[in-house]
DNA sequence: CCTGTTATAATGTGATCACAAGTTTTTTTC
DNA sequence: GAAAAAAACTTGTGATCACATTATAACAGG
């Protein structure tokens, strides 16, 4: 019954959805903060006994996540978090490119002031939680900032196959970030924001290119290979 | 009990996978065949009777088809095929350019002899279901050739994205299909088969591309918005 | 200490029921 | 006859139970 205060408080933000989007919305952003460790099999009862909810809205809730990608079902009827692999890692990389790149180009015309603002202060956010070496925060707030930009495109299509790679992504990046501690971490987004002032497209485009490539920059491939079979 | 006789048929193909999975797959080659019409709502007894299957079933299929963005829930709890609008058309195209390019390319270098003669011969069953002006094997074999080919890259992110953005583009294909009848039919796939053999990275892209964006070449900016808003 | 083997526990699938919210049809009222 | 009110029906959500399958624990023999 511990967590049943949480989720009673948070509850009351949007009261009138229903127990199995509520559960889906927790996972998911534990999920893009990375708290959950890939490889790790993931339980319909588990899930409903850690939110205190029941058996069906933790089922509807997990089956909607592995549809999206963001967790797997193993052919034993298992769920659990992806493994990285080396080819999936570029392969992410490459369509968050390809589509994020489309998706910042729409939203640019969007900007105006306020909403330029409106992404500085997420930015400041990031750089808080990179100096406080506040992960949670960090792979949240970064989330945040490329999903609030995109938003301005009203993008219908675009976003929720971004969404479906991140998803894809936080997992492992926790997993990187905590061993190669944040100390390495660089905030790419400056030059996005600046490009975007100066609604500069082939500046912006290189800069989504380079946050998205360059991310993990510190690190070299063979570095990163150490990452992936972990269990 | 008519249908019974055609699940019990099919259901020997794979015996060993669920009663949802297997309503999924069934629901999903329909919707690429632009078999449910744009704007009609689905219910999960609806579905249920129709595939002669418990409710259960159905209601994991389609909440799991909704997670794909093939179909939508309304506020109201309806589950319905989406609207199409033309900035949902515009992006899906640019969606499906981008990803369908890289994988595309991604494909190229694992083509040898045998597998290029596959894709002939769901080419040919392409052409043949132009022919007969067949329009639920013309997009079926569609999507085959598609498919077939990106996965010779082995791509296990691009591809699960791609197949979303066709989920979402059949029922309006179909609907357009029926409108302006199956002689504009154009089978772009051609040159796109000389330049997968003539490994011709550039011919390639530029032929995906054409696929995409003039597949409706015989329709005009105007002409399509007559289909939209359609109940 | 290792390796099969069995027994126990846990898990996902599916069925069935109850219920609240929405939709449609019928009835009522002016 | 048309609009408002109410009854009847339908739909998705969630709970609970049963069952087959799989993982884990205990245990036996080498």
């Amino acid at each position: 019954m511990k967590t049943d205060s949480i989720k009673e408080a948070v509850a009351e933000d949007a009261p009138h959805q229903t127990q199995q989007e509520w559960v889906y919305q927790q996972l998911r952003k534990a999920l893009i903060r990375g708290q959950f460790v890939p490889g790790k099999s993931i339980t319909m009862r588990g899930v409903a006994k850690m939110l205190d909810v029941g058996v069906m809205p933790a089922r509807e809730a997990l089956r909607r996540l592995v549809a999206e990608r963001a967790l797997e079902m193993l052919n034993n009827r298992r769920v659990s978090v992806p493994q990285m692999t080396a080819e999936k890692l570029e392969e992410l990389c490459e369509a968050r490119v390809a589509l994020e790149t489309i998706a910042a180009l729409r939203a640019l015309p969007f900007i105006n002031q306020e909403r330029l603002e409106q992404l500085r202060v997420i930015d400041n956010e990031v750089d808080q939680a990179i100096d406080a070496e506040d992960m949670d925060t960090f792979l949240q707030k970064s989330w945040d900032f490329h999903a609030t930009f995109y938003s301005f495109g009203n993008s219908q299509i675009l976003l929720p196959l971004i969404e479906s790679l991140w998803l894809q992504f936080g997992p492992f990046m926790r997993l990187v970030l905590t061993k190669i501690g944040s100390s390495y971490l660089v905030d790419w987004h400056k030059q996005a924001l600046e490009a975007i002032e100066r609604k500069d497209s082939l500046g912006l485009k290189l800069a989504i290119e380079r946050d998205i490539r360059d991310g993990l920059g510190a690190l070299g491939k063979e570095e990163l290979q150490s990452y992936f079979q972990e269990s």
